[in-house]
DNA sequence: CGTTACAGTTCTAAAAAGGAACTGTCAAGC
DNA sequence: GCTTGACAGTTCCTTTTTAGAACTGTAACG
């Protein structure tokens, strides 16, 4: 398996890692969906090299996770925001997060807590099946080859 | 913020970067969830090199993600098998494999669907708010620093 | 006129990944 | 009893990525 065709493997594991699997990828969103959009902020906030940041954040727009929005003329000033396809992405930096504070945390507890503003409530997110609204959980999936995957043995989720 | 201490880093999304936060981990433990327990598998049907697979697996049995268990004695060999630690990542595996699904498919579709036992049924996985059931939004949700939070305004989710 | 802010780009050194061959234990076949 | 093959790695060397720091260009501020 070769990264530069990584978008192109009969997976969709394999296509979004090709979109934010490596570790700045992941650390930038965190930043996205805490309002951070200018490239200073990132960098300051994250202290990733800025040419890696620059790479990154091209890398989301041309992905359409993140465009790029002029904010002030002259000097012609850029920010970047999340579109939904990047706005879609919580439910990834979500149970990321999840996973963390079960199992990451420290004694002293959980960095950052969630409240729902629907309910008001602090809450954790849950995953459950759209059918039928059960959690979910791995030894209760079984998957299939869908209309997109490889003729022979070939590795896909 | 320097790779050596990111699971030190008081940030849930940080600390769990550390764990899995690089393309090879994601696909490895795609793999694993697929059922694939041994080392020549998963370096057959991934094609990393065995360097960096021998690496991997190590990682994830430091951070209990993967169990190293003796499958036959003389000569003795190990199999990598899921911990509740590592099947607690499901959620974040499906939520990937679901934005690949939902943004990165050709036309001829999803590589892989998956099956609820519990309904019989082909599903979507959705994430929804523990406190009140509502499928969650980026928008709908507001962060609070919690007992764990850094004293300053350093980055943290 | 000098300094600062912002959004990058360029350069070199260090670290990580890729690729291929090698190690060691055992079983099966000739 | 010698060779081949399976398995689970390790070692060595090359190529690619990333880190770290400095530099560029535009424009406002004092």
């Amino acid at each position: 398996m070769r990264w530069d065709t990584l978008e192109e493997e009969p997976c969709s594991l394999a296509r979004t890692v090709a979109v934010i699997g490596d570790r700045w990828s992941l650390l930038i969103l965190r930043e996205c969906f805490l309002r951070v959009r200018r490239f200073e902020e990132f960098q300051s906030k994250l202290g990733i090299t800025r040419h890696l940041l620059a790479d990154r954040l091209k890398k989301f727009v041309r992905y359409g996770v993140l465009r790029r929005a002029r904010y002030q003329e002259s000097p012609a000033r850029y920010e970047y925001i999340l579109t939904q396809r990047g706005l879609d992405l919580y439910p990834v930096v979500m149970s990321i997060v999840h996973w963390g504070d079960m199992h990451m945390v420290d004694e002293r507890g959980r960095p950052l807590l969630h409240e729902h503003k629907n309910c008001g409530k602090l809450f954790d997110p849950v995953m459950i099946c759209s059918e039928c609204g059960e959690p979910l959980e791995a030894k209760q999936v079984h998957t299939h080859p869908g209309p997109g995957a490889p003729k022979a043995g070939a590795a896909s989720a």
